[in-house]
DNA sequence: TTTAGGG
DNA sequence: CCCTAAA
């Protein structure tokens, strides 16, 4: 049925693409309204009932209310599969019934314009187009929690005539959901450029915060209300002292995700121990594209956690439309404010950093455009997986957004669009504004400006983590003169970045990864990323060489980034040969075939790609 | 200027 | 990271 659906999505918003820009976004937002619609098997869909609707607002509540919140455990087992499908009750005993009617159908939660029944697409493409261009990132929020409802309606649904293959072994079954985003296609790089890779897998295993667990269960339930609140910022009364710890520690783990619908499938995540999760690790697609979704479920044996991809962007504002009440975990969207309460208790009860923690602190101090800081806990590896989703909406962003700077910087009080501005900084000499690296951190908050802060943000990672310049040791150097010596460590958002990067452009383009992904960080030249990308080669290389050096690696908290990053790297290895590295890794002659075969193989730079090979591949045999 | 590579 | 050769 999904297949179905998710087809219809597709199919429908490529057949609707007319863009329906006549709409200001204004006016776009003033329509957004939510609806509920039933799947039927048959795929299609009907305006949800009153009742229903009641249904899904309840499921948009806390459980003190006695209104449902689902938190479900979701597991493949073949061979019974109605005890996995196993539904945990929170305190204020949840009524089964009253849960989801999931078994007649699904509900949805969708934003849709003026909801006509003539279409079914037109569903789909209020979802997942969204109003306006303008309100991509309301839409892809959307389609996040769609997939949500999806997933979870799927599973409570015992939907047999999905397939997920052969349940039970760490394999994984997919629910594609595909989000396409016209109006952003073609945009950054020019269609040509862009690159497309399958959305691919990326298994994390991430030790969950058992610490924090523990810590919370010492504590009376005054202290876990206490502890709560200032997680989530709000109150609450619920007295099943589980639950609150579930709560508490799943938010210290996941706060900065926490804006966004998710409480609907995570329940694992804190309960179990250290499960595999599966992340899906929406790959990047050609700049806009459609953001590709692929749900992994399955891992070390029965349970399953479920972690869906979230756009960050997104939620918040969606759901402060229509849900504003419904700040609660699962659906919490938390408030800067809010967040910074939890930031603050994270700042207590988390538990040490292995690394990075030159970023917090100066993360700090570089609390320029009120953004938040990132969190930089175990669940940064999910969250960053989740980033690169977000990457190409904060490129374009970046490079296309009109919005406008205020220069004070530059002592001009022009304002410039701020794509302008940057191409032309770049290509002039003046790039020392926002070259200029140390100093002046306050020019590089303006170019990550307030004016989108607020509602556009769409990585605050970056503008966090690229923000901060005092991961720079200033040197003074027996000349006298004190220079800074540039070493900064690499953010796991970086290391994403240029991952990211490299998928899109292949390896070699670093002025373009530079220019387009790491605009906002001025330390970091194209060299520094090249050089990165060695190192990352390295890394993956040396990962895929023994497996034992992985678990230990992982043990010894020595390895800073992650298996899943590496694994990418190592994908995008075959795609994009780097020169020399990897001549005494992997197969050497299969690397040829791969290439060959790899159906993904790079759009754009092909041509220069293969010359480059060329080169270096002589070069190498010379050498 | 940018990229590849060595140090 | 830095530096440099080569393009």
């Amino acid at each position: 049925m999904v297949e179905n659906w998710q087809e219809k999505c597709k199919t429908g918003n490529m057949i609707d693409t007319s863009k329906n820009t006549s709409m200001t976004s204004g006016e776009a937002a003033s329509r957004l309204t939510y609806k509920l619609v039933r799947v039927e098997e048959d795929g299609t869909f009907d305006p949800a009932s009153e009742d229903e609707i009641t249904e899904v607002e309840h499921l948009l509540a806390e459980p003190k209310n006695e209104k449902v919140s689902v938190d479900a455990v979701l597991c493949y087992n073949n061979e019974n599969p109605e005890k996995c499908l196993a539904i945990e009750d929170f305190p204020g005993s949840v009524d089964h019934n009253n849960q989801l009617k999931t078994d007649s159908g699904v509900l949805l939660s969708n934003i849709t314009r003026e909801w006509s029944d003539d279409s079914k697409f037109e569903f789909l493409d209020g979802m997942l187009q969204g109003v306006d261009e303008e309100d991509l990132h309301v839409t892809n929020g959307l389609s996040s929690a769609c997939e949500d409802y999806l997933l979870d309606t799927e599973f409570v649904e015992k939907v047999p005539d999905l397939d997920y293959g052969t349940c039970g072994g760490p394999r994984s079954g997919n629910l594609g959901f595909e989000s396409r985003s016209p109006g952003l296609s073609e945009r950054d790089t020019g269609g040509a450029e862009t690159l497309e890779l399958s959305a691919s897998t990326i298994p994390v295993l991430e030790s969950t915060s058992d610490q924090n667990v523990l810590l919370l269960d010492k504590m009376t339930i005054q202290e876990l209300h206490k502890a709560f609140k200032s997680t989530f910022g709000r109150e609450t009364t619920v007295k099943d002292k589980q639950w609150l710890i579930r709560r508490i520690s799943f938010g210290l783990q996941n706060f900065v995700e926490l804006e966004n619908a998710s409480s609907l499938l995570e329940s694992g995540i804190s309960s179990k121990r250290n499960d595999g999760d599966m992340l899906l690790v929406c790959n990047n697609d050609s700049p806009g594209m459609y953001s590709s979704f692929t749900n992994v479920v399955g891992s070390k044996g029965k349970s399953v956690d479920q972690s869906v991809l979230r756009e960050r962007l997104t939620g918040v504002d969606v759901y402060k439309t229509s849900y504003s009440e419904a700040k609660d975990i699962g659906f919490g969207f938390l408030s800067s404010r809010d967040r910074e309460d939890t930031l603050a208790t994270r700042k207590r009860l988390r538990k040490p950093t292995r690394r990075y923690i030159e970023e917090t602190s100066d993360l700090k101090s570089r609390y320029c455009s009120g953004k938040l800081e990132t969190p930089i806990t175990s669940s940064k590896d999910k969250f960053m997986l989740s980033r690169s989703c977000n990457q190409h909406h904060w490129k374009e962003f970046v490079a296309m957004a009109p919005v406008c700077k205020q220069d004070s910087v530059g002592g001009s009080d022009s304002q410039v669009p701020f794509g302008l501005r940057m191409q032309k900084k770049r290509t002039k000499k003046n790039t020392s504004a926002w070259e200029h690296d140390p100093g002046d951190n306050k020019n590089d908050s303006l170019l990550l400006g307030p004016s989108h802060s607020s509602d556009l943000e769409p990585s605050p990672t970056e503008s966090q983590d690229e923000m901060s310049d005092d991961c720079l040791s200033t040197v003074r150097t027996e000349k006298g003169r004190s220079r800074r010596k540039h070493h900064r460590l690499w953010t796991l958002s970086e290391v994403m970045k240029l991952v990211d990067g490299v998928s899109q452009y292949g390896v070699g383009r670093w002025t373009d990864i530079k220019r387009l992904l790491f605009a906002s960080s001025a330390y970091r030249t194209s060299v520094d990323l090249k050089d990165k990308w060695r190192n990352l080669l390295r890394a993956s290389g040396a990962e895929l060489k023994s497996k034992r050096e992985v678990e230990q690696g992982r043990k010894n908290a020595s390895r800073p980034i992650p298996q899943s990053v590496l694994r990418r790297v190592s994908e995008l290895a075959i795609i994009y040969p780097y020169p020399r590295e990897r001549k005494s890794k992997l197969m050497p002659k299969l690397t040829s075939t791969a290439l060959i075969s790899t159906p993904i193989q790079a759009a754009p730079s092909a041509d220069t790609s293969v010359s480059r090979r060329g080169r270096i591949v002589h070069r190498k045999s010379f050498t």
